[in-house]
DNA sequence: ATCGTAACTGTAATCGATTACAATTTTGTA
DNA sequence: TACAAAATTGTAATCGATTACAGTTACGAT
């Protein structure tokens, strides 16, 4: 492979013209400007990014973490990030943490070793005070999961307000007896959803029963099936179910489809994420719609300004509950 | 952020002694080692890979090539290889084409410019004329989808003995009114499942009916609802339906659930490559199981073998028949 | 013809590491 | 003690680009 010597050869200039007909200069005359592309095109040359980031010192590529690309939830969060970074020249490195500190630090390490200009967080999982240190020294972004008084610069949407909704709705409906499928409390969002869940209880006078709030150690279906498993042994059985992803949703869903009870006749289920996936379960799944591709791309534009040294600012999104078969038959 | 120069001469040693140490070069003696390690930590230096990278010339960065983020199928391809390309020092640049050729150039010149080391491609749609010109310079594998007569060396499954197997499991359960819901015949994957289909019909002395051979755009679900309606318009229903990808086949079992069918006493369904949502629906999907992680894994190591220079060779691995509730009530 | 200015081009330093080769120090042995 | 060999360390070139600054050329005005 050819390299700008080669070409600034073949064209009888310096490498610096040609690095200027590269860059697109102003101050190349025509002429020489079609020698220099006519001795590129012959040799084929492709400038190298290892010298060019080596000399701006930047890497173009951001780094976005995350627990686990399985999740459907975060797809389209990567999406808007993906476009928006390609429109600015940037690219992005995927990194699945599986929630493992050593990933984690693997993925930290690229980003002091220049390997990426940023970081974007999506990892609910992650190692907070790492994240502070590495921040000092590198733009940091949090998407969806941030830090309650923290530092880090955030987007995210209301959680509380949401799920708030989301229960509101399930009572709205005759529900009296709704339980809570949770993550681990340790992550924001599940505290902040659970606060939700409560407020709209205690609104409207309902109890809040220990053994209807179940915590999942993860988010994936089995989950969801493991939940309801043990909501279903109970001897007062919930009436309906709030369930903080659809993964988890859609788990208990099957459970109670497995032992031949109804959704919502028996059980009402509400989830939360809207992956593409729940418009496909039978029944359709009621949920909160996160508007994720924008998300994405604002957390994205965040990092690109802050990479830039501008200043950003926090931002909360607006919510939906969308309304489908699993909690009004 | 400190550079080697800082750590060689808060040191007192010069830069070649210093990469040694963080090469673990044997020649440095104990004492060296511990004032280069010392003043390492003193100054919190962290290494840079854009110069790293540029010496070496590598970027020990694997592009991976595949149309859409959000089909669940390449998520745990998508682990096998980040686990094989971290287990040598390697990481992945996820790259989502959209099926867009334009994005497909903007990752082919990530490759030429040296940003990526080596390609996996598991983009059905992939330009097979530009990928070849590609492998002429830089080291390419494909993954799942693979170019026929093609000198691209591959991992990848027997997708025409798969569908075959699919197809006879359902004539053995005694249907004869077979579909085959099929993604665009451009694909190799797909004209090898039909022609499994269709091979498995004629051995029983079944008919094959074009009408009963309905072609999709994509591989989402909506697809698959779409596929079925049409279907299920039809004078002579079929009984059964052979979805080539599972999205597909749960977008199907919707649909006939929707129209108050059951599943499979009135048409029984079989999808393809077991995603972790098929286990999820209602009835559970009988599907084609790829060994998705450990293609994964494969790719990844052919690809960095195929670096390294060495010669690798095509690998076709063996599948497996789900059965789940979805064919048998 | 001369000069000043604008337009263009080249020289060489630079980014931050690695490494061949040379130079130095240490060690072992006679 | 002296010397060869081995162990350790340093010098400087190198990877492939960008860019400040200097140098050259072209051209219009006087």
């Amino acid at each position: 492979m050819a390299n700008i010597q080669q070409v600034a050869q073949k064209a009888g200039v310096s490498v610096a013209t040609v690095s200027r007909v590269l860059n697109n200069a102003p101050s190349v005359s025509p002429k020489t400007r079609l020698k220099v592309e006519n001795a590129i095109r012959d040799l084929n040359y492709e400038p190298s990014m290892l010298g060019r980031n080596l000399r701006n010192s930047e890497s173009r590529l951001l780094l976005v973490l995350l627990p686990s690309i399985s999740n459907p939830f975060y797809t389209e969060i990567i999406n808007g990030i993906q476009n928006t970074a390609i429109a600015n020249s940037y690219n992005i490195l995927l990194c699945e943490t599986d929630s493992n500190p050593q990933r984690e630090n693997i993925y930290f390490n690229m980003v002091k070793n220049k390997l990426a200009d940023g970081v974007i967080s999506m990892d609910p999982t992650v190692n907070m005070q790492k994240l502070n240190e590495l921040a000092e020294n590198h733009p940091v972004i949090l998407c969806s999961e941030y830090e309650e008084g923290g530092c880090l610069p955030y987007v995210t949407i209301d959680n509380e307000l949401a799920a708030y909704q989301a229960v509101k709705h399930l009572i709205k409906l005759g529900n009296e007896k709704i339980a809570l499928i949770n993550s681990d409390e340790k992550f924001l969002y599940a505290r902040q959803r659970r606060n939700g869940y409560e407020r709209a209880l205690k609104e409207f006078n309902l109890p809040i029963r220990n053994e209807w709030i179940y915590h999942t150690k993860d988010l994936d279906f089995q989950n969801g099936v493991q939940a309801m498993r043990m909501l279903l042994q109970l001897d007062e059985k919930p009436s309906a179910v709030f369930a903080v992803s659809d993964t988890l949703a859609i788990g208990a869903l099957k459970e109670v489809n497995m032992n031949g009870l109804h959704v919502p006749n028996d059980i009402a289920i509400v989830g939360f994420d809207n992956i593409s996936f729940s418009n496909m379960t039978n029944p359709t799944l009621t949920t909160i719609s996160q508007p994720m591709y924008r998300m994405g791309v604002i957390a994205a534009n965040m990092l690109i300004s802050s990479i830039k040294g501008d200043k950003v600012e926090n931002i909360i999104l607006d919510h939906e509950l969308i309304i489908r078969e699993s909690s009004m038959g």
